[in-house]
DNA sequence: ATTCAAATTAACCAACCGGTCAACTTTACC
DNA sequence: GGTAAAGTTGACCGGTTGGTTAATTTGAAT
């Protein structure tokens, strides 16, 4: 019973757009009731404070995500197509942030985690829960390339913790150069990593 | 003529300090000051302002690296060595701010891009600037060894981005999980992105 | 139609932000 | 030893920060 309302759901969309196209330290709460149309008042009452917010955010923003990545990393598409196809979905993904927000925006884990990882501990802690969640994709497509007798990789997390982190890397060096070109050698380069030859798919 | 002084030096090394262990965002000048043992009015008698500040402190810094980079990456060493050094001496400066600071702090640069790229130009200008420069050390090391025959790298610039990217994200993650461990695959998982086998040196 | 929990609002808070300034002290140089 | 340049100081500024509160409006459920 009671009141209903959309106001936590605009600021958690407020909060996420405000902290990948800037940071969390410049994204304030007077700034993200602005653009959600609410005002701190009731931003408190939805939240008890910034880092709950953000947590939940992040929380909701990744639970989003997984939805894609469960179909791209389904079983029955080829170990190796996972892969390209997440990758194509970040260079998908990029290019329409960048024409939304006329910037590259690359990663907002990475970036979050790069800022707060040593000032917040809870922010922290979910940053690496979803981060370590997203390598399990690579592990088992990258395992099942393996069995395959695709690509030779008796230790994948190792592998996919390597593709992983050349990843991530692009994706800030894309942010940092504000160019979408930067993606373009993604799978190039995970290509090299992971062993196979360009024409193997 | 006229007095002299060290607090322009007490300045950048406290700015320094206090973004590599934090973010730039909760790095006030307040903050700066006091780490100094300097009045406000003084920080702004050395510098323009804060973004000021932080452009000199993270030239002053890069200079200082590079005086080790030139000498890891000299010719004189062979190639893939020049590499392997670079990243042992990763390690170590991880070693040491983890010991001085109870924390893992990865690439400064790095997370300070990400941090602010999309908020100030003259910081993601010079970050850019300084990460490129890095690029080369790479570069001419994986020429250099292509040369030799060490390595099959005819493409000699885009492996170089790709061992950068891949190096870049190892340090975040090891900052973002305060885990030092996370670097000791570096080497190795260079080898693979190298196509080295690890009998080779 | 009444009820009452949930949502909204605006005013308010102390602390802190980046930045300014004029007065003052120090000291290298001639 | 005089002097002028360079460094130091503390008080001050308007605006913003994350966060609080009590009063008020709303609407779903009975």
């Amino acid at each position: 019973m009671g009141r209903t309302s959309d106001a936590k759901e605009r600021l958690i969309e407020a909060m996420i757009e405000l902290i990948w196209t800037g940071s969390y330290g410049t994204t304030s709460v007077d700034h993200i009731c602005e653009k959600a149309g609410v005002k701190k008042g009731s931003f408190y009452h939805f939240f008890e404070s910034k880092t709950t917010c953000a947590l939940t955010a992040i929380e909701y923003s990744w639970g989003e995500h997984r939805k894609r990545l469960d179909q791209t990393f389904s079983p029955v598409n080829a170990p190796l197509d996972r892969i390209w196809k997440c990758f194509a979905d970040f260079q998908q993904e990029q290019r329409e942030m960048q024409e939304k927000h006329g910037r590259v925006l690359g990663c907002p884990i990475h970036s979050l985690g790069a800022e707060v990882s040593t000032i917040d501990d809870k922010l922290r802690d979910k940053l690496q829960e979803i981060l370590s969640q997203f390598i399990r994709y690579y592990e088992s497509a990258i395992r099942d390339a393996h069995y395959q007798g695709i690509i030779e990789a008796p230790d994948a997390p190792a592998l996919a913790r390597i593709l992983f982190a050349y990843g991530e890397g692009l994706l800030l060096h894309a942010r940092m150069w504000n160019d979408l070109s930067h993606l373009d050698e993604m799978e190039a380069g995970a290509r090299r990593i992971l062993g196979v030859q360009d024409s193997e798919s």
